[in-house]
DNA sequence: GTTGAAATATATGACGT
DNA sequence: ACGTCATATATTTCAAC
């Protein structure tokens, strides 16, 4: 399942990673290949889904949603359908992580208000009990794993 | 705090989201506005810090990441320098989150291997005492929030 | 993987609305 | 605040090596 990525494939993923909107040609620079090869590597990259897309990152508060926080999710039972419904209706849920442990799925919600978190909280409390979490700060500015 | 954005530079927004190496004029197309205005206002999201960057999104088991967790960290006493300090130079931390309740971190760490997990948990474990959870499998793919 | 040239697309600024 | 147009520049693409 993993590719074999050698320094230079490294050093397109980090430059993309970084800063997703400079030109080929630009990027070729940076890692010191020509504007064709670097092409060539970049499009190969994305062929093979290891470079899975290009995303602007906003601030949540500037745009609106003021409050971030994290939602575990106690589901008993296995019929997933109707949260995975839940999940991908409500754009507000970001990111629903399923995972191992006494909590199922992890879930981080941005919202306008406390008052539209306890609703969409509300929501989730229909199908399990939740624990919620409201985040203070993020810690890190944005990151991406490197060279393992 | 909030910015005040209408329809255009919210559909700017999605588009970057979506697609963010499209070129200005694209999206200027994508958006009916011209290029000049399309890139003033894109600009003007940049400085005022509403966008915040552009990245790639990378598939974590295709470059050598194949173990994704959440640990939750209970950390007691009040002095998180030292923690902040192995959270920056530990690049398998992809997020850390600050929360409200009994768990006063969050960290999302990207693994090559469940060794791998164990050690970095058991850094962490010098801090507080951790829950961790493997995740299964992301339900979504990229999603950022939209107009609210 | 490189180089170089041609075709294309893009960014930029001035001007009118 | 936006559109149009013209110009300068950058980028992509496709050869041949």
């Amino acid at each position: 399942m993993a590719a074999n990525l050698d320094e230079i494939d490294w050093a397109i993923i980090e430059q993309l990673q970084r800063e997703a909107r400079i030109s080929l040609s630009e990027l070729g620079r940076r890692v010191k290949l020509s504007s064709s090869a670097t092409t060539e590597r970049v499009r190969n990259l994305e062929s093979l889904g290891i470079i899975t897309g290009y995303h602007a990152a906003v601030d949540l508060a500037k745009v609106g949603y003021p409050v971030l926080a994290v939602v575990r999710l106690k589901y008993p039972g296995n019929r997933h359908q109707p949260l995975r419904r839940l999940v991908a209706e409500r754009r507000e849920i970001l990111e629903c992580l399923r995972t191992t442990g006494d909590d199922c799925y992890t879930l981080k919600i941005a919202a306008t208000s406390m008052g539209h978190l306890e609703s969409l909280v509300d929501e989730l409390a229909g199908f399990g009990s939740t624990t919620t979490s409201v985040v203070y700060s993020h810690t890190l500015p944005y990151r991406g794993p490197d060279r393992p």
